[in-house]
DNA sequence: AGTGTCGCCTGAATGC
DNA sequence: TGCATTCAGGCGACAC
């Protein structure tokens, strides 16, 4: 499940393999994703990479023709990259493979086929439909604790559903959301406009963290490993909460038999994951 | 506008 | 064993 660090260490990958390579071939292998492929995939053939970046969890390729590339992992997917003298097997649900000129590939593989690949005018990229309402980059300038006091004042929906919202701020997915809320002790039912200053200035700087130590999680696995793709590298094995209902959380001190250890609720048709003495103020 | 719910899609896990 | 059901989740669409 791709969420921001994931897509961060994908980005990377795609930077150092594909930087000033030519595109041999696009090959398609059905209709679409999400959204239909637009037939000018199949025309970059000569086309050059220049730079490849990172906005929210979309992955952008820049090419010297003047387009770009937009690359969405969705939920289930995830970019293989297979260098020049990787043997590149053909597998189910692979749906769009780009082979280079130095004999390296990228192959976008989607099982659920959430993600999305996609052209647009280099340009233009800012007001492209997908942009246009994003809000900030959560490892950039523009995500500060007034700013983000700003976004959720007056705001009655739960803290969780504010965070995971891209018009507040990007790429916090459903297990990140979770997380920094833990480690900055807010309860996620909390309504998102009575956090107090000092509670919203912990969220921002935990939000940071929990995204920096997953990707730097995900570059230390990206060492050992030359085919890229969007795994939680080694960080699920850190999560403090997350898909750990009924047991201790990450530091607990507490008699698991009387807390009952980390709850899980359903926010928005998802799982939170939340300890009710930390975050609840219970106990 | 703000808020809440649903569906897209497949595969893994679970239930009977 | 096998079939049905549930769940996972980013994000757009839709209803109120």
């Amino acid at each position: 499940m791709p969420e921001l660090p994931e897509v961060e260490t994908v980005c990377r990958g795609l930077r150092k393999t594909l930087v000033d390579r030519k595109i041999k071939s696009v090959t398609l292998n059905r209709d679409g994703m999400r959204v239909p492929f637009p037939p000018a995939l199949k025309k970059l053939a000569h086309v050059k990479v220049k730079s490849v970046s990172r906005r929210a969890k979309y992955v952008l390729v820049h090419l010297g023709d003047g387009q770009t590339l937009i690359l969405h992992l969705g939920m289930s997917g995830r970019l293989l990259i297979f260098g020049k003298k990787d043997e590149y097997v053909p597998s189910k649900h692979d749906h769009m493979v780009l082979a280079f000129d130095d004999g390296a590939r990228v192959v976008l593989n989607d099982p659920r086929r959430f993600g999305l690949a996609v052209l647009a005018k280099t340009d233009e990229l800012e007001n492209h439909a997908f942009f246009r309402a994003l809000g900030p980059e959560p490892l950039g300038r523009n995500f500060t604790a007034s700013s983000l006091a700003e976004k959720l004042q007056g705001k009655k929906v739960a803290i969780k559903l504010a965070i995971m919202d891209q018009r507040v701020v990007v790429g916090v997915g459903n297990i990140y959301a979770s997380e920094a809320l833990f480690a900055a002790h807010i309860d996620p039912r909390a309504a998102a406009g009575t956090l107090q200053p000092a509670a919203v200035a912990k969220l921002v700087a935990e939000i940071r963290a929990v995204l920096k130590r997953a990707i730097a999680a995900g570059g230390s696995s990206l060492r050992d490993y030359v085919q890229t793709d969007g795994e939680l590298g080694y960080f699920q094995h850190q999560f403090a909460v997350y898909d750990r209902e009924g047991q201790k959380c990450k530091g607990c001190t507490c008699n698991i038999k009387k807390t009952g250890g980390v709850k899980r609720i359903t926010q928005g048709g998802r799982s939170t994951f939340y300890c009710p003495v930390r975050q609840a103020g219970l106990g």
